[in-house]
DNA sequence: CTGAAAGCGCTAACAG
DNA sequence: CTGTTAGCGCTTTCAG
């Protein structure tokens, strides 16, 4: 079964193609009158446009490119769920790419995504130094690129993110205003800027009340379940004084807080623990896990609007870079309440 | 900043263009000779191959369309993050559409994905009868289709789906094995075969061994934690027998599971609870929740496979459809232990 | 208000 | 081994 095209309709109604086009496309030159006949037939006949076609004539594709770590992560998901609603709602379709953390893979994305001409790259980095040079090669082919979460500082692309300082910072001023004193803190290895941040937010508001660094405190590790317990079994096996864990993501907490109830540790009498990243089983534990909400959704949205609102005006390598920069939501629970 | 293009290419070496596109396309009749040179050049001069102009060509895009209903589900974007991986091993893209169980965005979805000439479409359904018109215009139009999770029953597509009949049926006589003799269901007010079918397991394993169907123990509504919670206000404020509880969702047994503990109601002492999905938080909470595993990532995985494997054949719709349908797997947690 | 004509960048059959 | 040629289905001037 042949597709119908335009040809085919106007061959239905002996006028030529290009009208046919132009009625589909509502353009304001065609009377009324072939205008209904032009859907009309079109509906008969089954008529698909052909984007393929089009795209390849106007230079226009009308999709974006999404680059992700992972759809299997809760934040990552819940961000391209906003995505996907607002520029759905604005005439976009996505094609999505998930790197599992590979730059090899980010590269192939962004080569596949270049070559089916999206109008326009949104993406999560994998790692900040080692993307730079491909990344710049999107700059230099002017196709817009914004970067969410995760951005590389000193490429000048727009970007949306979360203040992670501010988040390590009022995380660990929590648990200092809570009285605990003694604050390890687990994050990752990955060398990226999110990290960094909250472990400078964390130094910050450790030495503004006083408190001291300590480094055999702070543990690096791909976070998980299983490194925030291994963690905590070397952290209760050093001497040292131990009162407070502040974790750079929630599952990592989790395995902590695992950790201390099997050693018999009381949660937050004894130890208080802080995650990050709200997931969802944070308020269903017990004891309930204090955590940092990164605004998941709000940050899918916002990246969204903000692309398409740079994207509005012409030249979008044209003016410096906006960076958005939501307000981490600090949540506390049970699992950091002594008072 | 024109981009580069294979007569671009043709012109630096002095050959013709077709020459040029036998050569990126690794055609055998090629000296090795031009191809390094053309290799060289179309490296040098950043050159992208349009897929647009290529598609149009040669009437396949590598392009599958995806419809859920929403990524922000772990069910869902697990099994997304599944079927992407495997498409992505085997060259193909994503076009991603959530529809929000919404009929008008899964037909705007279908639409785009048909205008936008994908080699396939893989989705699952919001609603099944409703659905029935427009899937099957895409029957019509021979474009390969899969379903997953939630299928059209009465039309012939290939699916991937868990057996939810036997999910209702273990988790049901799991209970009942455990021990408990009163055992209320909640499920969704959404008629979809997936939760008919946990019901029908339920109603079967309740017979099987002889015990009775109660219709007062059966809740509809919209699942979430709220519902979970509701549900039990109302059930713990019948006067009939009630020691067990199985929720076609993790979220609404953990409401109904938090509503028990509120009001002081032992679990599984007193009352046993079975959720379904094993959403993450599942194992963390206290006591920990029993509930069924989808094997999300496998169905995900699946289905990518099946679909691989079917367009493989040329006539898709030449032959009697397949339906791979996993077992689902009971996780026996804490909040149903008797014994 | 409609028609004619050119071309987006590529594939693929046919020649040589 | 390479060149010629004809489109894929549409958008978009330029005419009338």
């Amino acid at each position: 079964m042949k597709k119908t095209t335009i040809h085919d309709i106007a061959r239905e109604l002996d006028v030529t193609f290009s009208t046919v086009a132009r009625a589909l496309n509502d353009h304001p030159a065609i009377s009324v009158a072939t205008k209904a006949a032009v859907l009309e037939t079109a509906k008969r006949l089954n008529y698909q446009q052909n984007k393929l076609a089009s795209s390849l004539r106007s230079g226009r594709t009308n999709v974006i490119g999404i680059i992700v770590p992972s759809l299997d992560t809760s934040f990552f998901s819940s961000v391209v769920h906003g995505i996907e609603r607002v520029m759905n709602e604005n005439g976009y379709s996505m094609l999505l790419y998930q790197t599992g953390e590979s730059l090899a893979q980010e590269q192939k994305g962004i080569e596949t995504f270049l070559q089916s001409r999206v109008d326009g790259i949104i993406s999560s980095v994998s790692s900040e130094e080692k993307g730079l040079a491909f990344y710049g090669q999107i700059c230099k082919r002017q196709v817009p690129l914004l970067f969410f979460d995760r951005a590389i500082q000193n490429l000048p692309v727009p970007s949306v993110t979360i203040n992670d300082y501010q988040a390590g910072f009022v995380a660990t001023e929590h648990l200092i205003k809570q009285g605990y004193k003694h604050i390890a803190h687990l994050t990752s290895d990955q060398n990226l800027t999110i990290f960094n941040e909250r472990f400078r937010g964390y130094r910050d508001a450790l030495a503004q009340y006083g408190l001291e660094l300590n480094e055999n405190r702070i543990f690096k590790g791909r976070l998980s379940l299983e490194f925030g317990k291994s963690s905590l079994q070397q952290l209760l096996g050093q001497h040292g004084p131990l009162d407070a864990i502040f974790a750079a993501e929630d599952y990592t907490a989790m395995g902590a807080l695992q950790m201390l109830l099997e050693r018999g540790i009381k949660v937050p009498e004894q130890v208080g623990v802080v995650g990050f990243a709200n997931e969802a089983f944070g308020e269903f534990v017990t004891p309930s896990l204090s955590t940092v909400d990164q605004q998941t959704i709000k940050m899918g949205e916002e990246t969204a609007r903000l692309f398409l609102k740079l994207i509005a005006n012409k030249d979008y390598y044209g003016t410096t870079p906006e960076h958005i920069v939501l307000d981490p939501i600090l949540i506390s629970r049970r699992s950091s309440q002594l008072k």
